[in-house]
DNA sequence: CGTATATCAGTCAGACTGAAATAG
DNA sequence: CCTATTTCAGTCGGACTGATATAC
């Protein structure tokens, strides 16, 4: 007969578990946004560090937005089937290929600056503006701090002797 | 030639991505620490809400901890091979399942508890104690508020008519 | 040689669904 | 008849690994 079922004391309050299910519910708010116009968070990533430093190779989007270079593929694959990307071989480094930003790629993510922004301040409704840089600025500093172990993305022992 | 990598501007203060990336920090913090003692966060969540409530069915230890309904037959599973609880027919409502908090099962928790204290600490260890509750009270806030939207965990299509 | 790039195939943990069996 | 509980089998998105072919 007990009425509303409430977490235990000691779970409420866990930093972990708080930063868990934010994650969780930021990710769907986000998620479901740009589902509507059938984007995708790694579509906006990679189109926005396109526009930031201009054409890059594959290997230097991983390394900017944090998407894995084996999934980095998949993503290229529908933004240049969309016409938003274009993918040629680097001919200063046949390894490498250059994505480039069309057009288009440069209008679409024109609408998902906007629709990430109105996603963002629902994310945030319930905080004042202070409070959100205060949010912003804590998240800020736990990352920077635990990225220090988390660095190596690619092959890295020592440089030693 | 291009130095360090840095994300995106646009990319760098996503509340949205900021929590993202917390929540991995801490996930992995905390996953490998109770790792280290062969546990796992699951494990404590059942064992504080069985000793903050007492004994309890699985859907009511579903509720309190978050863990799905489905997840938590592994969960105590394992809990019982361990002897940690014990899981046993409610004579009142044959239904449900019992599950009642073993000696070793409190010995294991106080060790728990000792344990997730140090990892959280870790987690926040650039904090002072004042933003360590600063941040806390944000995020139970935010998750305060978008859980109205996630609530109905049960079938719940309205009492109409 | 050793290392970087792009790609593919695949693993793994975690949130979540669907449906069945049982009981209220 | 409808709802709740436990359980099983399985899906799905996302992070991550391993290996390969190619080029520096």
């Amino acid at each position: 007969m007990s009425a509303v079922h409430e977490a235990p004391a000691r779970l409420r309050g866990l930093p972990s578990r708080l930063l868990t299910q934010a994650a969780m519910h930021a990710d769907r708010l986000t998620a479901d946004g740009l589902a509507r116009e059938d984007a995708h968070k790694w579509h906006y990533a990679v189109l926005a560090s396109l526009q930031e430093f201009g054409s890059a190779s594959q290997a230097d989007l991983s390394r900017r937005t944090g998407i894995y270079r084996s999934d980095l593929v998949a993503v290229i694959n529908e933004l240049a089937g969309r016409g938003l990307v274009e993918r040629a071989p680097d001919p200063e480094d046949r390894r490498r290929n250059v994505i480039t930003m069309t057009g288009e790629g440069g209008a679409h993510l024109r609408k998902l600056d906007g629709l990430i922004a109105t996603l963002q301040d629902e994310l945030l409704e319930p905080f004042s503006e202070m409070e959100r840089e205060q949010l912003i600025r804590l998240l800020e500093r736990l990352n920077d701090h635990h990225a220090k172990d988390r660095q190596p993305q690619v092959d890295d022992r020592g440089a030693s002797t």
